[in-house]
DNA sequence: GTGCGAGTATGA
DNA sequence: CATACTCGCACC
């Protein structure tokens, strides 16, 4: 903060000025005991982003620095102060001569810490963030710095030990002609980004270790976001062989709040350079960022739930857009918004070669239809055709076989029991649901009950709940394969990994194990259960969740589909196209007006609030306003929609309205921008 | 959100 | 005219 050169010394005098003037107008009116305290010689005004949860206060506000603080007060410390009237908690977001509060400026109350936990990097991702989700940065804070522990901030930080001699590298780079380039360029401190297709049994933790390595041997630091605890710990050991010990932090939720400050602060004072975690290390402050990476963002667990629900994948977009860092976006599946970046040439495509693929596994329909299958006298014991039943068989003589299921009460729509036709309401053509073990089906739309049901496809009376679930599948294939291990994972019992023994592994999507040398084979079962649901991702979601199962088939092993092979996404998981299909994809969401070619938001609350939010906004002029819907609990929901050129727009007039709202002490209503579920 | 001052209602 | 209350707005 520099004055101008027409006023060089006016400024500051002034500012000192007015500080005095309030000290002088607190001693008269308050009659203090102790004189009050005399004010910092230099850059005697903080800038303080006050803990505030309303909208219209959510901006930085001027402080009065006191003698006794100046050694600590800089950007990014903790601080306590008075804003109307309480002891709130603040963050210093700068320090300078002057303010342009035109009244008198309160000192800072206490000084928390001296720790630095609020760099300007972050603090200006905060800003990002805010502004694009309509939040507050208040929002943004809480989820990107930790709770103090005072006890871990007594701890040093030891620093990494110097880089040895690297491994070999891993060799499944070699299955992506682009790859080479892209890991000199990381090492040379280039920042290319890039969408890269893993190939089905590549040892995924290792490929991103070495991006990191060559990375961070090029001088630079190291962010890597992935879905879960299981993959934080895989990538760890990852890390942990190509650079040995100490070099990276691992932040993840549930380690508690020592441990968690701990490691924040490892990274924060420079200490640690490398990161891996969940999605709130989305937010970690690494020293000279130079790669981004993120696995598997079709994930939904990259959706932040507390507001402003920002994604892990907008979050590091935007810090690669600010910070200048490469990006590397990876998964066995594509997310349409991935395709959406390498469509835009915004990212390239790390696109795996044909005959790597064709090496890596070969993926075969069994079971044509569900009805075939029922139809089958092995299928009514297992669920498996005969063909499919053998295959499994010869697994099993070479290792672990993988056997994903969809989650019990998934989909806990009912089917009709001989030709699986969705069950639908008499009265309004809702979905039919079980709603306790003793009541009739009802739908889940009107509530309507139906106890006279029949199957409008078949004329069939019986009704079946379409989901077994893993229990039950384990039973089966117990029976089907006599003598033979059956391990499941699932739920709360989550298994991390296997070894290479031959068992039958059954897992619902999301909670399969890692095998220790791949599985000899992955069986999909129930794929039409996936493909039942009716929202907008449902086969993005399928094809994503099938991706991942096969992907941890060994090198040259197969995987086994029981669905309709006529299905646009079991026909993409056969080809292996992932890339195509959401290519495809994006291309009709593009024309259909959908996310990512259109910016969404939805705005929920009381009816009341939410009609009023909707007159009070001022939307570009291309907004679709949809909806009111009824969602439940006396609340309402509508979606405005507008083209993506708009989407900055459409925030920034989101925003006003959750200030103007905050100012006038409306009913709150719910913003949310481009939400994952619609 | 809280605190405060202006403005309005109410009553001795 | 004194006191009690609501309303609106600033909060550094």
């Amino acid at each position: 903060m520099s004055a101008p050169d027409e006023q060089p010394e006016l400024l500051p005098g002034m500012v000192r000025a007015t500080v005095k003037a309030s000290q002088a107008k607190a001693r008269a009116t308050r009659a203090r005991t102790s004189a009050a305290a005399a004010v910092a010689e230099v850059d005697p005004v903080a800038r303080v982003l006050v803990d505030v949860p309303l909208a219209h206060l959510d901006r930085p506000f001027d402080y009065a620095v006191p003698a006794t603080m100046d050694e600590g007060v800089r950007p990014g410390v903790r601080v306590k102060v008075r804003f109307a009237g309480q002891d709130l908690d603040g963050l210093v977001v700068d320090r300078g001569a002057t303010s342009d509060h035109p009244g008198t400026l309160a000192p800072l109350r206490r000084l928390v810490s001296a720790e630095r936990v609020l760099s300007p990097e972050i603090a200006a991702l905060a800003d990002d963030l805010a502004e694009r989700y309509a939040g507050s940065r208040a929002d943004v804070l809480r989820l990107a710095v930790p709770p103090r522990h005072a006890t871990a901030e007594k701890e040093p930080s030891p620093p990494a030990p110097p880089l040895g001699e690297l491994p070999p590298a891993p060799e499944g780079w070699a299955d992506h002609p682009l790859a080479a380039a892209y890991l000199r360029h990381l090492r040379e401190g280039g920042s290319p980004r890039a969408v890269w297709g893993a190939v089905p049994g590549a040892d995924w933790p290792a490929l991103v270790a070495h991006a990191a390595a060559e990375t961070y041997a090029g001088g630079r630091g190291v962010l890597v976001c992935v879905p879960d605890g299981k993959d934080v710990a895989r990538l760890e050991r990852a890390l942990v062989d190509r650079l040995g010990e100490g070099h990276h932090v691992a932040l993840t939720a549930g380690r508690g709040p020592a441990a968690r400050y701990r490691e924040f602060l490892a990274v924060s004072r420079g200490a640690r350079r490398i990161v891996v975690g969940t999605r709130a290390a989305a937010f970690a402050p690494v020293h000279d960022l130079g790669l981004v990476v993120l696995w598997d963002d079709g994930d939904d667990l990259h959706s932040e739930p507390r507001a402003p629900y920002p994604h892990v994948r907008e979050t590091l977009l935007l810090r690669a857009e600010r910070e200048g860092t490469a990006v590397l976006l990876g998964g066995f599946a594509r997310s349409v918004e991935a395709a959406y970046l390498t469509r835009t040439g915004w990212a390239h495509d790390l696109a795996p070669e044909r005959a790597a693929l064709r090496r890596a596994v070969t993926v075969g329909v069994a079971g044509a239809t569900e009805w075939e299958l029922d139809r089958d006298p092995h299928a009514r014991t297992s669920r498996m055709p005969r063909r499919l039943h053998e295959s499994v068989g010869r697994a099993l003589e070479r290792g672990p076989v993988l056997v994903q299921t969809p989650r019990l009460g998934y989909a806990t729509a009912l089917a009709c029991e001989r030709c699986r036709e969705p069950a639908r309401c008499g009265r309004c053509r809702g979905p039919l649901a079980i709603g306790g073990p003793t009541s009739p089906p009802a739908c889940r739309w009107c509530g309507t009950p139906d106890e006279a049901w029949a199957c409008s496809a078949c004329g069939h009376r019986g009704l079946r709940a379409p989901v077994l679930g893993d229990a039950r599948t384990a039973e089966e294939l117990g029976r089907a394969f006599p003598g033979v291990r059956v391990l499941t994972s699932s739920g709360e019992r989550v298994l991390a990994e296997v070894d290479g023994a031959p068992a039958i592994v059954v897992a619902t999507p999301g909670a399969e194990p890692v095998a220790t040398d791949g599985y000899a084979a992955v069986v999909l079962l129930d794929t039409w259960l996936l493909l039942g649901r009716t929202d907008l991702r449902t086969e993005e979601e399928a094809l994503r969740r099938w991706c991942n199962a096969v992907g941890l088939v060994r090198p040259g092993g197969e995987a086994l589909v029981v669905g309709d092979p006529a299905h646009p996404a079991v026909q993409a998981l056969v080809r292996w196209d992932p890339a195509g299909f959401a290519e495809r994809e994006s291309a009709q969401r593009q024309e259909a007006h959908l996310p990512p070619a259109s910016r969404l938001a939805t705005i929920t609350g009381e009816p009341g609030a939410v009609d009023d939010a909707v007159t009070l906004l001022a939307a570009p002029e291309s907004a679709e306003v949809l909806g009111p819907v009824d969602v439940g609990e006396d609340e309402c929901r509508v979606v405005v929609r507008v083209p993506r050129a708009q989407g900055p727009a459409l925030s920034a007039a989101l925003g006003e309205l959750q200030r103007v709202r905050s100012a006038r002490k409306l009913d709150a209503v719910r913003i949310q921008v481009d939400p994952v579920g619609l």
